[in-house]
DNA sequence: AGCGGAGCGGAACGTTCCGTTCCGGTAGGC
DNA sequence: GCCTACCGGAACGGAACGTTCCGCTCCGCT
């Protein structure tokens, strides 16, 4: 049968809502579940008729963000040179701004048994990716400080989204050539136990 | 004459308050004054008999940093190479957090026109530091570009404050070494109007 | 034409949170 | 022994926010 009038409005709707839900709660993560509605140009109902409590939707931005991330790793795997295919990888994802959609908004919900396999997945795409750049970077780093790199750019945040995009890519650039160049680093590198941290309330 | 024992105290309980202070509101800026007297031991009287409002004292914490910041680089400036007294006083700052205190406090209170004047100083010093370097560093470089990376080492964060540091010790390095190394950066720099956002409310 | 109900807007509700005020107590100073 | 600077923390008033709910609209079917 064909989509009805109806039907058509409401998925319009439910694209309206998830994409004001990204910008707002991306803004900030604390922000009232009414700006979302707000934003979306609908009211609070079509908000609650979708998800039952704005933990659910945090839930489901932050599972999207996930899926992002797990789709570029899978993508620059192709890629045959270990290094382009890591850069590219870092910079699709800070580009998509997966990070504010991930760690960001870890805390405000308490994650699936589905959450937790897809980032672990996530984890192992990841350190696939860093283990074939590996012989390009500079001794001592290690994946974790990988993650640190994409908190970084994720700071960087001007209202302009487009300029924020410009921004972080030159950031990554700066951060991308740091990893390259030089001696060792300073300080003991971060743990795994010490970035998990968000996830764990 | 002596000072007296009543004296003593309400000194102590001064720069416990300020220090409570800026733990919290490092922290989190938006934390209850409640937080802050927990933390410094002492009740909700204590802060209100010092400060008139909460707005007060994260304007008094706020132009704390701007001086600390402002030492820091009047210190930098006596070393007589250029990049050693950028690089030291980078360091500094980033050791003392002097931007949770400043960047991230600003648009919870409206500022003086002291601080303005504050801000100003600080702007130029930072630049005559930043000039002395500039030939170290690579092409394309610009003063805005050092508060943004500033801006993402105090992104660094995790719950233990000295491994904070250490981490951010070791990022700044990643930095550092990325604004040396390497061509052009891409797209056009950040200008001083798209960072200085955050003062205008 | 008439109707049932999906979809929705937004007011209302109950709760939590927070800045500020204020009252009562305590213990130095004289 | 009184005074009062200093302070603890309960109380207050109001704002913010998640959630519920009432009533309206209008599509789609009969």
């Amino acid at each position: 049968m064909a989509i009805s009038e109806r039907a058509r409005r409401a998925a319009l709707n439910d694209t309206a809502i998830l994409a004001a839900a990204r910008d707002v709660f991306i803004a900030d993560k604390r922000a009232p579940i009414s700006e979302v509605a707000e934003r979306a140009g609908v009211g609070i109902s079509a908000l609650y008729r979708r998800y039952p409590s704005k933990e659910e939707l945090l839930r489901v931005l932050c599972h999207d963000g996930l899926k992002t991330f797990i789709a570029a790793a899978e993508d620059a795997t192709a890629e045959p040179d270990g290094w382009v295919a890591f850069e590219n990888f870092l910079r699709t994802v800070v580009d998509a701004d997966v990070h504010s959609l991930t760690v960001h908004l870890a805390g405000t919900f308490t994650p699936t048994a589905e959450m937790d396999d897809d980032a672990a997945r996530a984890n192992d795409l990841a350190a696939v990716l860093f283990d074939r750049a590996r012989p390009s970077l500079r001794s001592g780093v290690v994946m974790a400080d990988v993650t640190m790199l994409l908190e970084m750019c994720a700071a960087v945040r001007i209202p302009d989204a487009e300029r924020t995009k410009e921004l972080r890519e030159r950031y990554l650039t700066v951060l991308l050539d740091g990893i390259r160049a030089g001696t060792d680093l300073p300080g003991p590198e971060p743990t795994d136990a010490e970035l998990g941290w968000r996830w764990r309330q």
